[in-house]
DNA sequence: AGTTATATGTTACTGTGAGTAACATTATGG
DNA sequence: CCATAATGTTACTCACAGTAACATATAACT
């Protein structure tokens, strides 16, 4: 094996709890901005001690997936990243590993699993088009 | 929108060594078919015991990523599902956690990370249209 | 100034899952 | 009936996520 232990970071890293909160931040975010401890405590509705919480908050920054400032004494957290940009990556490594980098392939195994039918296909080959040239 | 936790097994479940062994059993199995576990053993190319080897097949089959028949005294593993299936129910749940199930946000953020660029994006759309066709 | 409320800092227990493998058992071919 | 080649059983270890107690600092109120 390689003795690397310490991947860059990859979505799939995060366990249930991580998500949970990467998501409300990530909501918040687009909303209002940075949060603190306290409001995803409160915004998670979970019965968890804020010490919980703000461990976790920690652990996702060290991932790389948060980044703080201090306001006052109090630390507001906000995404490193985008999430369909996290997303993004995690479909890539996806890809890497089950479709040989092929991402034809990956949408063909999408109508397979029925993540994806045909006409639903249809629209979105149809949306990127216009997408694309919204962007440009 | 899903409603509930359907099954037991998703990709992200699988540690390295289980995933390794499952890309070369899949591979195997699109050239010669089912393959024994000493067979898994030689070609990974690493130095693992066979008990090793056979322990992490007999999860894997737990997990429902294999199956096996018995010819002779000897277990010959298959895949219970295409890769690009596995891929596929992989990536909807990626879009499900990070694109609020949005296929279309998926491969914006694809491009924003740089995993697809727009040109590719632009000849993908293209051949999905086609394979489409080829398909229905 | 002293106390309180509110932050963060530090440390750690626990369970689970994956990696790894030794040792036991069974059946087969000579 | 023995050696060989399978599988069956069991278990240790490590890393990590979930969870939280306890410690410390400091703004704010009286």
């Amino acid at each position: 094996m390689d003795g690397n232990t310490t991947h860059g970071h990859d979505p799939a890293e995060l366990g249930e709890l991580e998500l949970s909160m990467m998501q409300l931040i990530w909501q918040h975010a687009a909303e209002e901005g940075a949060i603190s401890a306290e409001q995803v405590r409160e915004e998670l509705g979970r019965p968890l001690k804020d010490s919980t919480i703000r461990t976790v908050l920690r652990r996702l920054e060290e991932k790389g997936y948060l980044t703080h400032t201090v306001e006052g004494r109090t630390f507001l957290y906000r995404p490193s990243e985008a999430r369909q940009k996290v997303a993004g990556r995690a479909v890539k490594r996806i890809i890497d590993w089950f479709c040989d980098g092929s991402v034809e392939a990956l949408l063909v195994g999408m109508v397979d699993s029925e993540v994806l039918d045909q006409k639903e296909l249809q629209r979105l080959a149809d949306r990127i088009a216009a997408a694309k040239k919204g962007r440009k």
